[in-house]
DNA sequence: CTGCTTGTTTCATGACCTGAACGGACGTCG
DNA sequence: CGACGTCCGTTCAGGTCATGAAACAAGCAG
């Protein structure tokens, strides 16, 4: 229970945050429409929405004709009003691109990093640069710059400083968030990457219209992202959803976190390989790269990749099984660039060996999709980070000192928008 | 994002539920206290508890002197103002229990009934009688009888009529609910007995203070409860928390639900039992009960027993160490009459397991208890359903009606858009 | 131009929280 | 023993907000 009073104000803001997500969501609507899919009064839309009008965090796009009457007027976000910054800080380079509020990517910056431990300082150098490169690309405003989502492979702590563990980077205790603010007014929103990857996908991609999903992420490594209810699941410390290392196989392989018979071991891309080498005397050699050496089992012909496949599905099977029957997910949505590539020759199979480990109950209630955004989603779910706040916040004025507007100028604006 | 506008009604329920949960939560308190640690402010305070103490709900308790002031008055949920009736329906008996708000247990009954696929009719007559028995046992006023909470081993849709599905019943589609309601105006809450069993362990057991938990419980099944954020964690259609199905010997033992290597399998206390007999010669023999037989393993010196025994200690490390990798609680609660059997001799031995099995930070971020109420806290869980409702609402009904126009039902356009 | 239908805005009203002033209870000190 | 200071609780004017009803606006058909 959060023990926390409610104002008047919140009220206020409440109501503006779920007039923003539909008309957001649900593309252009006209005020009646918002009236009645939120049971707002129409005098109250009216005065919320006219708000933001004036804010210019909403725009009059067009109008439809109804039947006989006066022509409804439909309204959407204003692209311009604002402009969200996403990075992905990946193994061997930063991603930086800019999204207007209708998530058009309109400018992007990459700049490429140590492949082995990159130095905390210059990855947040970079990711500040690039902050300030797409921004002058894009042509926009900085002050018009609503967010800056940075997406890292590896927990991050929900404090105020975004303590950052990540094992890949082999960061221990990076206070990245600190970092960033030092550097910039702009807010700062700092998560896991299989998270924002997740959210893309439940935004624009695969898990779209589903409150629950989980996203299972299958590379190099595994992971999980959770959503339930609509929000990420993170836990007491946000470290939730670590399935790679979940037990699947007791007392088996052992994984390269040091335990035996994790699901990655398994699954991973590395796992899958070094079974396939064993089982054909060898090769491809160790060392190569991995996803050439995955696409090449993937086209190989011979008896020992067709077992190992096999045994991969079975594996991934039960391991998104498990999934199912603790977090009862409306959809398992299937991604990371060896899931996709497994998925897309053998979703049916997947299905098949998920249904036989799965309880029939649960698997019956979810739908097992791949995923639908490249690995380039990263970017654009740590996008969707401010623009989530943006959206529970009900679009709140940027500056908190009262910019009053003449009571003048709502009549004018709303005339040109209609003389357009 | 729930798309629910927020009026001024919603706004006072709100501020009265911060009210009451500190009152019930935080013991007696004085309306000074209340408006610091909820910034409300005096006033309000003031106004909301007078209203409440008005209804009956609150009531003064004594008083504290202050240095050289006007004493405080102290306010605690009057524990008269209603009471609470919780049920579990078990394999064997159903058990019905009336508490008052302070939660001391006022009256019971129990009730046998058939050992296999009890006829839901006959349970829905035993907890509707139970309902009337403990009523009047406890010389308490039916209309003052805040909510009846029912616990079955088994999942419950969140339906207006709660059906459930209950293997260790024979139940397919039972609309316990419905039947219920049927026979009583007092409202009815039905939820999965592991789940309310959890909900009390939270509130009055090893979870108090703990936002983020799963409550483990082992017995001849095997199941969980997860918490998270204070509230349970359902899934799309409550079956969330399924742990005892997840596989963790992928093509290990077969598992009564019909598949190989299920966790039940291993650490349940039929699948414990079954691997004993395997190394014991086949003693004890099958269908003894298996609570004594498992106490028999339990003070067995023999090397088999030892041996069993060590396996399912780390068996269960493991199982819970996924728990911790998927979940990232701040506490594991580990119960059910095997696990505390287990866990009451075997306790560091299991953290020791889960150690060896999890990720070293989530692992470090929680911690591994016992349960601390007895198997009867089910009912007393299945009592906290009607009280949490009661908390969250600050004891106001709820709006009844919402004129809400679902999207999907919305009459379709048939004007067509006009480019302007 | 007049009626008709439909969409949007205005207005008076009532519910609510808040800060500040007011009143009440207790101990202490002259 | 009474005045005073301190701390607690209540009352009141003021401001914010959503709402239903009524008014206003914009198109169409006679």
């Amino acid at each position: 229970m959060d023990a926390r009073r409610t104002t008047v104000r919140d009220m206020r803001r409440a109501n503006r945050s779920v007039l923003l997500n539909r008309i957001w969501l649900d593309g252009p609507l006209s005020r009646h429409e918002l009236g009645q899919t939120t049971a707002l009064s129409l005098a109250s839309v009216s005065n919320l929405v006219g708000e933001m009008i004036a804010e210019g965090l909403v725009e009059e796009a067009g109008s439809v004709e109804s039947d006989g009457g006066r022509p409804r007027v439909l309204l959407r976000v204003a692209p311009g009003y604002g402009y969200l910054v996403g990075a992905d800080v990946g193994e061997t380079r930063v991603q930086v691109e800019l999204f207007d509020l209708a998530m058009t990517a309109r400018a992007k910056a990459e700049y490429p990093i140590a492949a082995t431990g990159p130095d905390p300082r210059d990855v947040a150098t970079h990711l500040l640069h690039g902050l300030d490169a797409v921004t002058e690309q894009a042509g926009v405003d900085p002050a018009a710059v609503l967010g800056f989502g940075v997406a890292v492979s590896g927990t991050v702590e929900r404090t105020a400083d975004a303590v950052v563990h990540a094992q890949t980077l082999g960061w221990a205790g990076v206070p990245l968030g600190a970092m960033l603010r030092a550097g910039t007014d702009i807010p700062v929103h700092i998560d896991n990457g299989a998270k924002t990857l997740g959210q893309a996908e439940m935004w624009f991609g695969a898990g779209r219209g589903v409150r629950h999903a989980v996203v299972a992420l299958v590379g190099s490594g595994v992971g999980a992202c959770v959503v339930a209810d609509g929000v990420g699941y993170r836990g007491a410390h946000s470290s939730a959803g670590e399935w790679g290392h979940t037990t699947i196989v007791y007392g088996g392989r052992r994984c390269r976190c040091g335990n035996l018979g994790c699901l990655e071991a398994y699954v991973g891309a590395e796992g899958i390989l070094d079974r396939f080498r064993q089982a054909n005397r060898g090769r491809p050699a160790a060392g190569a790269d991995e996803e050439t050496a995955f696409g090449e089992l993937l086209r190989s012909t011979g008896r020992a990749a067709a077992t190992v496949l096999d045994d991969t599905v079975g594996y991934l099977g039960a391991g998104v099984a498990n999934l199912v029957n603790l977090f009862n997910p409306e959809r398992v949505v299937l991604g990371g660039w060896a899931g996709l590539a497994l998925g897309e020759r053998y979703l049916p199979q997947i299905r098949a060996a998920t249904a036989r480990h799965a309880l029939r109950q649960p698997y019956a209630q979810t739908s097992i999709e791949l995923c639908r955004l490249g690995p380039d989603a990263v970017a654009m779910g740590a996008a969707t980070l401010p623009m989530a706040r943006l959206l529970r916040d009900g679009g709140v004025p940027r500056e908190p000192a009262a910019r009053v507007v003449p009571a003048s100028t709502r009549p004018v604006q709303r005339a040109r928008a209609r003389a357009r």
